[in-house]
RNA sequence: GGGCGCAUAGCUCAGCGGCAGAGCGUCCGCCUUACACGCGGAAGGUCCCAGGUUCAAAUCCUGGUGCGCCCACCA
């Protein structure tokens, strides 16, 4: 079969996928008589499609997971996607508002319509994407987080849980988005520094004339305060406490207290109490029994309690605040000042802290199980600096508010009563309260953080809470591939709901990936314009390619910035391969390993030389994708099959593959073995091209290269003494090279080459394969003995164990060579200098591995020698 | 305020105690019949700075500088 010349990844990458799916490779069974691996997605956001941060994520994923089915292991990589309540509620209504309409304007059914509408329309696209990627994720065990199996779960959860008092609703400050209208959870909040100012304002006191004077960045909230506080030990404000002040503009009376939650040298010392809109006022509050006064709509405009300022914007509230202070002389002070100011993840709005009652899971005990297994390594986090995140995050663990108030999500099983207030939770709906009977129940209208049902993924995938045998035999989780930003919202809360639901961890390893920027280092996105499309890439450079720099892309611990010229680079590469083997194909007609073992073949030098090279290859893999060096695992391959496989191996079995020579057949079977081996080694990188080329190998072992062997390196190919020759052979030729490209003879120019050498091993070694300085060095005469007569004028090269001359008088440059001769003699003597030096020194001697004194040793002999012929063939030159 | 990461060739990055590496880019020369998506060759580095540990430091320690990220209820 004859391959066109240059390859063309259009229409085979979508062919081998499908071929692949019919055949049925990507199912995963429960099959005792392998070991499992298994894997869960990170549940793409069903918002939108996929952007290269996916691409990275589940390439890895891809990666890991043909590996290891290709070495024996039953795999299973579960595939789904996140209904992302929030962020997929707010894409929906931004949809609808170009047609004008509110979800108000939809009603709650019809709104859960349109959102599952785009769902299907998004999760199909997802599904397409993952398919391009060339994913071996497992078909039929797809799921998502709103599906019934995983709303069961779901259910069963939040009613164990409420049943073991780790749910509970209670009122409490939490993080509000006045746009999207919703509580948040702490992690749900980004923090931004911002410029501000710090206002300090006078609060008269009741009685008399004195002032108190405050300092806040939030002005309006005062509206809201219900105390003064100070700092129980200040002297400045000691014969304050317990007095009353006026608070300004509303001329209500609040009290002055002692709280220890004031810091003294923060802005006057003094602090306005605003239970409703401040953590650490809220506690205060709680300390001494205030009563909180809410300020705000939950559209963040001002309410009832307002007074005059009623019905104004936040921001508008607060300049007319100020401007009425500053009017009465009250405001003394503003100082320029840098805090940090909460954001919606999902709006970007400006998030305002209120009280209110909503539904928290309590985490302390959650948590502590959790810290164990991480700290015990039963999970290990890859790069392990993660786990001192994790640690700090979950030591300070602060209970997690779970309800929103959106239509799109899990909607709380709980039911209040209108006639007793009491709440029933359950997993059917109730005939009737649990406490009065009465039939007057609703259904709570909230639903659940999106992240609830996420943290049930690596079993809710699996079926639970039905015990089902994927459970039994797929969980744990072997891996857990994703990015540390979600660390968090998770990977933390897997790990405590796998160990409280399942009493095991949900996956053992946890990979980290980069965040992928572009070629300047900026964030990709489509909002910023920097977001590069994976299935473009795919169309213009084929995903291969893109997988491949990906992986070669992606070291730990760094930002992965993705170079369009590195997928060029990749996609030659492929061709590189595909050139390769389309090299061997024309050499291999009717050729078969059948009745071919290598013990019994004529193997020449290189062919001893390239199967150890394979073995060591081979080694470096499999290390590398054991731990999960995926650059090394790309680089090594690029490196052996460009460097080692094409540039010498091809090259100098040519002439033997030419012609029915005795030794043909060696060539051929090392040239079809190491290439095969080699396609193996590849696909789980580039898995299209490899099962583009597997399928024309005459012989293959397996009707597919995804479920063959993945290689293993046999010790008969390891060849040490082979390795050192061609070593040497590989420094001679290129001496060569590199002296005829210096004197500008062209290539392909035939010319005479002189070896002088004493050592009788590198002799016997140049005598015996002179064919590869024909072949590689262009060399039609080659002379080699320690006699050689060192010709006069001739260009020269000295090495440590031999001298190469090539008689070309024509051309020689007498002065270029001594300079060149004395700038090497230089160096040669400097750093014969430095080596004399450590042999000299006691302690060297004394505290160095003896291996190491012994290389320095042989170093410092060599170089010497090399000294001595430097000097000769100068003295020659006339210098 | 606390923590983490990074600084090595023009660019992007490996290397993390024992002769400074790769890819890309640059320069020179080649259509050598698998591949010009290619072949051969070359140039290019105070390994951020200052101390220290060590027989030996790009590599370990301390401090500094510069970038980037995360966390934090001093309002």
């Amino acid at each position: 079969m004859s391959l066109s010349k240059a390859y063309d990844h259009r229409g085979v990458e979508d062919h081998w996928y499908k071929f692949w799916e019919e055949k049925g490779y990507f199912h995963g069974r429960v099959n005792p008589s392998k070991p499992p691996f298994s894997i869960v997605i990170p549940p793409p956001n069903v918002t939108g499609e996929l952007h290269m941060g996916h691409a990275l994520n589940n390439t890895l994923q891809d990666v890991i997971i043909r590996y290891k089915r290709m070495d024996g292991f039953e795999t299973c990589w579960f595939p789904g996607t996140d209904h992302a309540g929030i962020a997929t509620q707010n894409v929906v209504e931004r949809k609808l508002a170009k047609e004008g309409l509110t979800r108000h304007d939809l009603g709650r059914a019809k709104f859960i319509e349109r959102v599952w509408a785009w769902k299907e329309k998004y999760g199909h696209r997802i599904r397409e994407q993952l398919k391009a990627l060339g994913c071996s994720c497992d078909w039929e065990r797809e799921s998502f987080t709103l599906d019934e199996i995983r709303s069961r779960a779901v259910l069963e959860v939040f009613v164990r849980l409420y049943e073991e008092g780790l749910i509970y609703r209670g009122e409490r400050i939490i993080h509000w988005c006045p746009r999207c209208q919703t509580a948040l959870s702490d992690i749900e909040v980004v923090y931004e520094e911002k410029e501000g100012t710090l206002y300090h304002i006078a609060y008269p006191l009741e009685g008399s004339f004195e002032k108190i004077v405050i300092a806040t960045t939030r002005p309006e909230t005062m509206l809201a305060d219900t105390a003064v506080a100070v700092h129980p030990q200040d002297e400045r404000y000691r014969r304050f406490i317990g007095k009353t002040a006026i608070l300004p503009l509303l001329k209500r009376k609040i009290p002055i207290l002692a709280d220890e939650a004031v810091d003294r040298d923060f802005g006057s010392g003094a602090l306005k109490v605003t239970p409703a809109h401040d953590p650490t006022d809220f506690e205060i509050a709680q300390r001494h029994s205030l009563p909180a006064v809410k300020l705000f709509n939950l559209d963040a405009t001002t309410n009832q309690n307002a007074g005059a300022y009623q019905g104004l914007d936040r921001f508008e509230c607060r300049r007319r605040v100020l401007e009425d202070l500053k009017r009465a002389g009250l405001l003394v002070k503003e100082e320029p000042y840098v805090y940090a100011i909460g954001h919606c993840q999902r709006c970007q709005t400006i998030v305002e802290p209120l009280i209110s009652k909503q539904w928290f899971v309590r985490m302390k005990e959650l948590a502590q199980p959790a810290i164990e297994v991480v700290r015990r390594g039963e999970i290990e986090f890859v790069p392990a600096r993660w786990t001192k995140i994790y640690f700090d995050w979950m030591e300070n663990i602060r209970d997690w508010c779970i309800s929103r108030q959106l239509w799109w999500g899990h909607r709380i099983p709980a039911w209040h009563c209108d006639d007793c207030g009491q709440i029933t939770v359950s997993r059917q709906t109730p005939p009737a309260c649990s406490a009065c009977s009465s039939k007057n129940i609703g259904q709570d209208e909230d639903v659940l953080d999106t992240w609830f049902s996420s943290a049930l993924w690596p079993f809710s995938t699996m079926g639970w809470p039905e015990e089902t045998p994927e459970l039994k035999y797929f969980y744990p989780t072997s891996l857990l591939v994703t990015g540390p930003d979600i660390i968090f919202f998770w990977v933390a809360r897997m790990i405590m709901m796998g160990l409280h639901f399942m009493g095991k961890i949900p996956f053992k390893t946890v990979l980290f990936n980069p965040i992928v920027k572009d070629e300047k280092g900026r964030r990709m996105s489509k909002s910023l314009g920097t977001g590069i499309d994976p299935l473009e890439l795919k169309e213009q450079y084929g995903m291969d390619a893109l997988r491949f720099t990906l992986a070669a892309s992606m070291t730990q611990g760094q930002d992965l910035k993705l170079s369009l010229a590195d997928v060029e680079g990749a996609r030659k590469f492929l061709n590189k391969i595909w050139n390769a083997v389309r090299f061997a194909l024309q050499h291999l007609e009717g050729f078969s390993t059948e009745r071919l073992s290598f013990e019994k073949l004529p193997l020449q030098l290189e062919d001893r030389w390239m199967l150890s090279r394979l073995a060591h290859t081979i080694e470096t893999v499999r290390k590398s994708l054991d731990s999960y060096d995926f650059d090394l695992v790309a680089n090594t391959l690029y490196h052996f099959i460009w460097g080692e496989l094409c540039d010498w191996y091809l090259e100098l079995s040519k002439p033997r593959l030419a012609k029915e020579a005795p030794d043909k057949k060696a060539a051929q079977y090392v040239l079809y073995l190491t290439l095969k081996e080699t396609l193996k080694l590849l696909h789980p990188l580039v898995p299209f091209i490899t099962e583009e080329l597997w399928q024309k190998l005459s012989d293959r072992e397996t009707e597919s290269v995804m479920i063959a062997p993945f290689p293993r390196a046999l010790t008969a190919w390891v060849d040490e003494e082979a390795e050192r020759s061609m070593q040497i052979l590989q420094e001679l030729i290129v001496s060569i090279r590199t002296m005829r490209a210096a004197l500008g003879v062209p290539p392909g120019q035939r010319a005479k080459a002189f070896i002088r050498t004493e050592d009788p091993q590198i002799e016997r070694l140049a005598q015996d394969h002179r064919h590869f300085f024909q072949q590689l060095a262009w060399v039609e005469e080659l002379a080699v003995g320690p006699k050689i007569e060192r010709p006069k004028q001739a260009p020269r090269k000295v090495l440590e164990y031999a001298e190469i001359f090539l008689p070309l008088d024509g051309l020689v440059n007498l002065r270029r060579q001594r300079d060149l001769l004395s700038h090497e003699l230089k160096e040669a003597q400097e750093e014969l200098k430095k080596a004399r030096l450590r042999l000299n020194n006691t302690d060297f001697l004394r505290k160095a591995p003896p291996e190491i004194i012994e290389r320095e040793r042989a170093r410092s002999e060599e170089l010497a020698a090399k000294i001595a012929r430097l000097e000769e063939n100068l003295e020659l030159l006339g210098a």
